[in-house]
Parts: C-alpha cells; sequence; structure tokens
DNA sequence: GTCTATACGATGATAGAC
DNA sequence: GTCTATCATCGTATAGAC
C-alpha cells in the first residue's frame, strides 16, 4: 500500500486524515488508523500521545489544506464575483462532504478546545477572505452598497457546508449544485431586480 | 427522572432521539441510552430487534416532528417572502445543530438505506415546499421571473444547515445568524439591484 | 415485559522485549 | 523506533430466569 520512504509518523497522520474524513473522530479507532497506516501500536504511542493527539495533527494539516485550496481560487484571477463563483463552483468530491466542516458534528471535537480551534480558524479565515472580496465588489460597483460582505460571507460558506449536507442525504450531487445555482442567480450583478 | 405513566419503549425511543441529536449514531450504544431511559437490557431487545431498528424508530419521530416544526411556519401566514424568512428566523437550538441533517455526517447512516430514508425524504420534504412557496412568489410578482424556485429551495436549506455547521464550529450563533441576513438581504423583494 | 448473566470482539492505553 | 503482550473497559447481542 504504502510506498518505501514515507516515514511511518507520516503513514499515520494520512491514514488519520481519511479516516475522519470518512467516519469523523468518535467513528474512528486507533486499531484502524493503524492497520491503514500499516504500522503497530507502539509507532503510535511513540510519535503521538494518544488519539487526540494523532487527530489533531491530522486536523491541523487538513485545515492547512483547506485554506490553501481556497485561496486558489478566492485569489485567482476575475471580478469578485468570478472569484466567488470559482470558489463555489471548484471541483469537491461533494457526497464526501467537507474534511473541515464535517468535525463540527463530532461531540468529542467540540467538546475539546484544542480539537475545535483548527476548525474554527479554518472557517473563519475562509470568511473573512470573502467578506474582502465582496467588500471589493462594493467599491467597485458590482455589488450594491447596501449588501454586508461579512453577511454574505457567511451565506457563501454556509450554502456550501449545507449543500453537502443536502448532497449526503439524497446520495447525489444535484441538491448541491442546486444551492450553488440559487445563491450565484441572487448574487449575479447583472441579474433583473 | 421518568415521570410514571411513560412507557418503557417510549422511553427508549425519546433517550434514543436525544442522544441522537447530541452524539450522532456512531457515538450513541445502548448502554447509554439503556442507561437515559433507565432501562434494562431485555426491554430493549424485546421491544426492538436492536440498536439499528431502534434508531429508525427514534429517526422517524425526530422527522415528522422536524416537518410540522417547519410546515407550521412556511404553511403560515403573510407573503412568499415572509414565510420564508419566518422559516430562515425560526427560533432554533443553534448550538445543538439540526437533529435531521446532522445524521447525514454519520457513516453508518449513510451506508443504511434504511436509517437514510427518512432524513433524505424530510430534508426533500421541505425543499418542495419552499420551491412552491417562491413560484407562488414568482406569480405575485414579489420575485423575478427569472428565479429558479428549486435553486433557491436548495439554498435557503442550504444556509440553514451550513449555519449550524459554521455556529458550531465558533461556539456561537452569531455565524448562522450572519448567513440568515445575507440571504434574506439577496432575497428581498425591495431590496436596491 | 423486565431483569440478570454471559459472551466475545473492539477500544484505548501501558509495559517491556528487540 | 517498532513489535508483541497484556489490560480494563466498552459495545452489541443472546439466553434464560422471574
Amino acid at each position: 500500500m504504502y510506498s518505501e520512504g514515507v516515514s511511518t509518523s507520516e503513514r499515520l497522520i494520512e491514514s488519520t486524515r481519511e479516516l475522519l474524513w470518512e467516519r469523523g473522530y468518535v467513528g474512528t479507532s486507533p486499531k484502524a488508523i493503524l492497520e491503514r497506516a500499516e504500522a503497530g501500536q507502539g509507532s503510535m504511542y511513540h510519535h503521538f500521545k494518544g488519539k487526540p493527539d494523532l487527530a489533531l495533527a491530522a486536523i491541523r494539516r487538513t485545515a492547512e489544506e483547506l485554506c490553501a485550496t481556497a485561496e486558489a481560487v478566492l485569489g485567482g484571477p476575475g471580478t469578485p464575483y468570478q472569484r466567488i463563483e470559482a470558489y463555489l463552483r471548484r471541483e469537491r468530491d461533494v457526497l464526501r462532504g467537507c474534511p473541515i466542516g464535517r468535525l463540527t458534528m463530532d461531540p468529542d471535537i467540540i467538546a475539546s478546545d484544542e480539537l475545535r480551534a483548527p476548525v474554527d480558524e479554518t472557517l473563519d479565515r475562509i470568511r473573512e477572505r470573502i467578506a474582502g472580496i465582496v467588500e471589493e465588489g462594493k467599491e467597485q460597483g458590482q455589488f450594491a452598497p447596501s449588501v454586508d460582505g461579512e453577511a454574505i460571507a457567511a451565506t457563501v460558506l454556509a450554502t456550501v457546508q449545507g449543500g453537502y449536507v443536502l448532497a449526503r442525504a439524497s446520495g447525489s450531487p444535484a441538491a448541491f449544485d442546486a444551492g450553488v445555482r440559487g445563491l450565484l442567480s441572487l448574487l449575479a450583478p447583472d441579474r433583473p431586480a
């Protein structure tokens, strides 16, 4: 499964990232992690203090990756509307859900300030980034002066996170796409009032 | 904890409903259910075939309750916009999340067509209800003829479901409220283009 | 209908050999 | 660094007494 040269702690983190995405924190056991990482128990407790410590390392990496993915489209070319559209329409594995957002439904994550922190920071940073872009669009006259960047940013992020919920409920990405389409139609600068 | 006169199977279903909301399916054990219901193991396996069977009964009841709560505001008085606003602004225990929507992040729920079905049906029914209201608003000239009722309905539902995610991540209902505010500002019939 | 006893694998972690 | 015991507890279910 794993090629040579990848360190054991690296394999442990990657396996944990996958399992947290698939099954969440409560649904992921050290045993499952070890099997996927092809490692023994000793390795895990040598490199990490336990399940929460390993999960924290995994979540932090996933959080950074998600921020980078978001920045790639939000910091890309185009008008403010186009950059937000690019964020909403970017390729996603919709039925897998958001690897960060899904953790908010995990009771043990929410109960731990340390585990919740990277989740909160990630969503907050993307929200602030979008809010700034909306404000930019207002200055350029693309959005009405009355719109509230912070509020619109929350709506954009919520539509994505909620889109995952609808898609997973129905077993099809269609509902995610519909939600995005609806939001874009409301945001469109040129739409008939 | 429980007053006299409430049947054991009733207590089992109610306890399961609470725990599914708090901890999800994977995070809820029969033992925890029994303790909360003040019942022994025998009772549970007498009334239900096992954990999935009891969970199904609990989910079905929660699904019905949620549909009724939604219908109470969506079928209420007012213009289409006002009814959608009432749905978005209705009182919610935001930090607890949606008792139905949260189940979509549970791997064992998604893996079982039987357990997923009531979740899917609930969200789909509410979505269709909102879509019809949007179409109604178009006929009355409150919404532009170009808007797509199905898409807007998905956006409305996604904003709510995603709002729970943002709120739980930050530990505050503020982000939920911001998302709702942003969406309503985009939907407002009289807003400046 | 409800209880207790029993079962067996899974969970999360420690100890100590190599 | 990694491995294999070993451990106490939990998770899910069955059996049978009352």
